[in-house]
DNA sequence: CTGGCAAAGATTGGATACAAAAATACGTAT
DNA sequence: ATACGTATTTTTGTATCCAATCTTTGCCAG
C-alpha cells in the first residue's frame, strides 16, 4: 500500500487489488458486510473510489452487491466451488492448446521455478503459487479475454483452497500432477497436457470437494 | 426510462442497460468516446451515475476504460471475435449438458416460438433472438456464475452479428442448426445436443469471420 | 515551413455535501 | 411480554465542487 502523497491516478485498482487478496487470503469471513465509509478510511480515501473498487470485485465474483443494501463478501459453498470448477476444466484447457505453440523454453523454466517454490514454501502460500504456476503456462495464449477470465476464476478457486490447503496429500498430489503437465508442456504435446491440464483440476475439485464434505 | 421524477434507487443500472443495447445494436461506432457529461444529460442525471455504467460495462468488455483519458466502445475485430467464438463454444455446451436434465416440455415450447420469431423476424432483430434462443435452452442448468458468464459473450457475440445478419444463407443455416439442437433437446440426449452445440457454434464462428475478410 | 513548447480549455478522478432508503432503537398498545 | 408503529441513526445513492491530467491551440525558434 503505497498511500502517501498519491494525489492522482487509479485508485480504485489499487483498492480493489487490496481488498481482492485479502478477500482471497480470508481476512473477512464470507458474508461479512463491508462498509463504504470504514473502507474509505482504512484506505485513506473518500468514498467514491471504493465503491468503484467493489463494483470490480462484484463482477470477479468476490463480493455481492444490492442496491441500497451495500457489499457483502460472497459466500462459499460447495455448489459455487463446483460450478468454478467446471468453468476451469474448459477454459484452461482451451488456452492452453493456444499457449503451447508459443511457450518458450525461459517461460517453462519460469514456471518450473514456481513449482520449487510451491513445494517449500508455507500452505498459505499454496493458492498464491497454484494461480501462478497454471498462469504462467496459459499466458502466451495470446487472448487476453480469455485469460482475464481465467484469472477471475483463480481468485475464485483460491478462495475455496484455503480450506484444504493443509492436506498434505492434496498438496503433494497437485504438485505431481504439476511435474507431468510442466513435462507434457517441455514435450509441446498439446493433446496430452491438455489432458493432464483438464485431468488435473478435475481431480483436484474432487478432492476438495472431500474435504470439505467431511469438514462439515 | 425517462421517469424524470425518479428521484431514489441504482439509476447506474438502468444507464447501463440502455447503453448496453445501444452499443450491442451498433448505436455507437467502434471507438467512439463517450463523454460523462454528455451522457449525463442524455439521461438526465449527474456524472456519478454515469461513471459507475461505464464501469460496468467495462468488465462486460463493451467499453475501454483508460484513465484520465475517458471511456471508448471497444473495437470489433476479427480476433476478438474468434476469441468470443472458442470461449463460448466450451462454455454453452457445459451449460447445455447440465441443462438438458432440468428442461421442461413448457421451456423447450418457448424456445422454438423464439426459433419462430426468429425466421421471420426482421434481420436486425436476429442477434437478439439468437441469444433468447440460446439462454432459453442454457437458462436451467442451475449454474448462476456460468450463465452470467454465458450471457455476456452473447452480448459481445451480438455485436459482430449485425455485421453479418444480412448474409441470408448464413441466417437459413443458423436456423437449420437450431432446429436440430431443439429436436436433440426434445430427445433429452445431451451427448448429441452438446455435439450440434459445439459445431453450431464453430460453423457460425466460421462463416462469420469469412464474411469479415470478404467485407475487407 | 516545420517542429517543439507553453498556456488555455476540456475532461476526468476524487472529495465533500446533501437526500433518500434501510436498519435500529424505542415507546406504546394490546 | 410481545408485537407493531414511529422516530432516530446509520448507510447508501446522487449532486456539486475542486484538483490534476490530458488535449488543443497558438506562438516562437530553428
Amino acid at each position: 500500500m503505497t498511500d502517501k502523497p498519491s494525489r492522482t491516478g487509479a485508485t480504485a485498482t489499487q483498492i480493489a487489488a487490496a481488498l481482492r487478496t485479502d478477500i482471497i487470503a480470508g481476512a473477512f469471513a464470507p458474508g461479512t458486510v463491508l462498509r463504504q465509509e470504514e473502507l474509505a478510511r482504512r484506505f485513506h480515501t473518500s468514498r467514491m473510489p471504493v465503491r468503484d473498487s467493489l463494483r470490480i470485485l462484484e463482477q470477479e465474483g468476490l463480493v455481492i452487491l444490492a442496491t441500497n443494501r451495500g457489499a457483502r463478501v460472497a459466500p462459499l459453498d460447495a455448489a459455487g466451488f463446483r460450478e468454478i470448477s467446471e468453468m476451469r476444466a474448459v477454459a484452461e484447457p482451451l488456452a492452453l492448446k493456444h499457449a503451447i505453440p508459443e511457450l518458450t523454453n525461459r517461460q517453462l523454466d519460469q514456471a518450473e521455478a514456481i513449482l520449487d517454490q510451491a513445494e517449500t514454501a508455507a500452505a498459505d502460500r499454496f493458492g498464491a503459487l497454484n494461480k501462478a504456476f497454471h498462469l504462467a503456462l496459459l499466458a502466451p495464449c495470446q487472448r487476453p479475454r480469455l485469460l482475464s477470465h481465467i484469472a477471475g476464476l483463480s481468485d475464485l478457486n483460491e478462495r475455496y483452497l484455503h480450506l484444504a490447503a493443509r492436506e498434505l496429500d492434496y498438496a503433494a498430489r497437485s504438485h505431481a500432477e504439476h511435474r507431468a503437465l510442466l513435462a507434457a508442456c517441455r514435450d509441446r504435446d498439446a493433446e496430452r497436457a491438455c489432458g493432464l491440464l483438464t485431468a488435473h483440476i478435475v481431480s483436484a475439485s474432487e478432492a476438495l470437494l472431500a474435504a470439505l464434505r467431511t469438514a462439515d
